[in-house]
This record gives C-alpha cells, structure tokens and sequence, in this order.
DNA sequence: TATTGTGTATTTGTATACATGTATATATAA
DNA sequence: TTATATATACATGTATACAAATACACAATA
C-alpha cells in the first residue's frame, strides 16, 4: 500500500481546504473564493482552481450555476445514502482487515485508542484542541484498518464516503459522550481483529456504521428541515 | 435525480479524454500531454489541467514523479478488486431499482435491448462503429437503472468504478459473443424489474459482476504477466 | 418606502508569459 | 562502437493579464 506524498501546491490546497470542510471552520454551502485561497496560501490562482477541480470531482464541492464553487450541502438524505453504501462497504472491508492486518497494525490501532482514551479523560487540554485531536486519531484508527486491507480503490471510496459526512460528525463530536460510544465500539472492533474474528466484526462495523446513520436521522427528526441551525448532529464512525 | 450539463471547457475536455480511454484509441500507461489536448480543443492550457485535475481525482490518471499525467495502469489485481466491490454495489442498487424503477424506465431499457439485439444481428454496420453503438447502449442501459434507485451518490460510486475497469470491457465487446452473452444477462434482468423481483435481480446481478471478474481472471491466466499485448480481454457488465 | 437604474468593484474563465525541469539529439572523447 | 558531455527542444508548474459576467452600492424616481 503505497503512501502518497502531498507534494505539490494544489495538493496542499485540496489537504487544507478538505480540512476546514471537515472541521467546520468552512460550512456547507459557504462559496469558496479563489483569490481569497491564494492570499492565503501566498500563490496564485492557478494551482488554487485545480484543488477546486479536485474537491469538485470527490463532490465535497460543486460549481454554481453563476460560476465559482460552494461548499456541497449535505442533506439528512444524503448523509442516509452515504452510511448505507458505508454499512455495505465498511462491513466488507474490516472482513478483509480481519484476514489481512499485521500485529504490528494492531499494535498500532491499540496505541491510537489508548491515547484517544487519555484525551478523553483528560482535563487540562483545551477543549477546541481536544477535538481536533480526537478527530485526527478517529482518522488514524479507520486509515490503519483500512489500508491493512490491501484494496486501495475500497481505501479510497470508503474515505471519500467519509470525507463527504465527516462535516456531520466533526458537531457530533464535541460530545464527549458520543467519542465515548465510539471508543467502546472501537475496543472492541479491535479484540475482534485480534482474534481474526471476520463475522463479528463485520456485524459490529454494520452496526456501528447504521448506529451513526440513526443518530443522523435522530437529529433530523429533533430539528424539522428548513431550520436555520448550521450545526448538524452525528455520532460514531 | 439531476442531470449536469457539460457545459464548460473542463469539463467537455473530461468526458472526451474519458471516453477515448475506454473506448481504447488512448491506452493504459499513455501520457497525456496537455499542449497537444490544448491544441486539439484550440483553448489554452489551462481548462486542459483542470480537466486532468478531476481526471486525476477520479483515478483514471496519475501524477508522473517526473511531472505530468499517464493513464494509470489497470493491472488483474486492480480491476479484480474492483469487481468485487462492485459485486457488493451493484446487487444492492438494482435491488433499489426493482423497489423504485419507473414503467417508463423500464420501456426505455427494453427499447435499449432491442435497439442492442439488432445492432448485434446487424451486417450491414461498419464494425468499429457496431462496438462504439454497443458500447453507449450499454452504458445507458445501466445509467437508466442505477439512476431510478434514486441514490445520487451510489449511482456516482458505480460509474466511478465502471470508469476505471471499462477500457478491459471495451476489448471484451469486440467479441461479438461475449456482448451476445451480456444481452442475455440483461434480458434476464429487465424481467426481474418488471417483476420487482428483488432477490433473484441481486442475485443475478451478483452473478452478472463475477462473471466479469472471473473473465478477466481467464485472461490473466492466459496472458502470464510481463507480455507486451496491450489489450485485455474481459467480458459482461 | 420601495424600486428601478447606473456605475463600480469583484469574481470568474481563459489566454499568455516566464521560469524551471526533463527528455532528446548531437557532438566529443575514450 | 560505446559512453559521456553539452546543447536544444519540449513539457510542466506557476504567475500574470485580460475579457466577460456577476454582484454590490448608491443614487434617482415613482
């Protein structure tokens, strides 16, 4: 599995803005202005209009109609669609994992959670800080599963599924209780590759990936559509 | 389910490079040299990039250490691993579409078939011209049922997929028999529309997809590795 | 007040320019 | 002849330039 350097200037562009995407620093919906990009990243527009090529081709961002691009907006619908084919996919994939993954990759996956652990628990670590972490250990936790795998087209369509929802879990997770959900089944998704324990832990990934879809749901029944609110509810995965 | 234009220079450019990689006129492993697509578009260079840029997002090109763009490669392993998770996609979404799939677009692919049989038994039709005709009922043959599952994303999933294993099938088509044998299939599964019969649709639709793997498989076995023939030979789907 | 009109400023889309790096060809030396 | 060096052409990556479209602001009018 081939680990590809994010080299060149465009890249970096696509790497950043995906980020703030998924942080939620950049909204859905929010257009994204071309010079505005470059400014920040002290380039021009060049390289700036073919990371927008990029993230238009992976649907994080689409063009309008007038010109330019926004931020896609994800619908409760969408985010539905997108965790079934993730409840076909994911289940699938830590099957392979089950197979496949090293003891060194367990070893691993068993480190992230035991710092993920410790984060949560902690108190001194800014809050805003807090999250970024845990967000950036979640990422770890699936990228080390997945890649063990050794089906780099299932790699990149499962991350480019998460990539699309991960603005909804990104609120999901200022709940502390929601990581802790997730920890738990993460604990466990773990003793199962351990043992190589291939159906449990498909049938525990499937529930994972339909637990959050239902959290989504849950949150849109709560708050009727065409309400103002920006921040979008979900938990796990 | 909406329709997106091809409007803009980028994007005509992407749908014609597309379309010349799987019909085969431009192979696995060419670089693509964006003066020369400048120049047959007589525009800049500019849109040019852009369209490789969402090429590349999409895997049907790849970045050069050196610089530049190639078409990536589709070896065995890659195109088996993709049959086997379009084995998980495509049952799941014709089962949708036996739930959803409208009369009207049931007539529509029935007229597709008929149009596909004659073209089959046709003499008179200069051959090259025969495979490119085959090769666009084909696809909207799926297009038409993929797009009644009302699933934007899995529908963009599935063609993602397509997209990069086509070039294989469009050798395939060559063979008159194995488009006969796909035309079978098809029929088959128009029945099960019409008859919104779910489970046996999947079923086939399973079958349908490791058919196709299992012929690319044959062909590999056929063709050791490291020989210089450039087209592979794969059938169905 | 609400609305229409007009001019200005942004923003986009494409073309061009330029600097850097890579491949190709030619020539020179062993 | 083979290998190495050098020059030339070519391709890429980024920056800048320019035209067209769109959005915005502000004034004039009903």
């Amino acid at each position: 599995m081939k680990i590809k350097p994010p080299n060149s200037i465009p890249d970096q562009i696509y790497d950043y803005l995906l980020e703030r995407i998924q942080i939620g620093e950049i909204q859905s919906g929010d257009r994204l202005i071309e010079t505005q990009v470059a400014e920040s990243f002290e380039t021009s527009r060049t390289p700036v209009r073919e990371a927008f090529r990029r993230l238009e081709q992976s649907g994080i961002v689409e063009r309008l109609p007038q010109g330019g691009v926004r931020v896609t907006p994800v619908t409760i619908e969408t985010a539905e669609e997108i965790f079934d084919i993730r409840g076909l996919l994911e289940p699938y994939a830590i099957g392979l994992a089950c197979e496949r993954i090293t003891r060194e990759d367990i070893q691993k996956i068993k480190q992230i959670e035991i710092l993920a652990g410790d984060l949560i628990k902690s108190t001194t670590i800014e809050r805003e800080e807090k999250i970024k972490q845990l967000f950036k250990l979640n990422t770890q936790f699936h990228d080390i599963i997945y890649l063990s795998t050794g089906s780099s087209y299932l790699v990149k369509l499962i991350n480019d599924l998460r990539d699309i929802v991960l603005r909804l879990r990104a609120m999901g997770l200022r709940r502390n209780s929601a990581w802790r959900t997730a920890w738990q089944e993460h604990g466990q998704l773990i003793d199962f590759l351990e043992t190589r324990n291939k159906e449990k832990a498909a049938e525990l990934m499937k529930k994972h990936v339909e637990h959050a879809k239902s959290d989504v749901a849950a949150y849109a029944s709560a708050n009727p559509p065409g309400n103002s609110s920006k921040g979008l509810y979900a938990i796990g995965t």
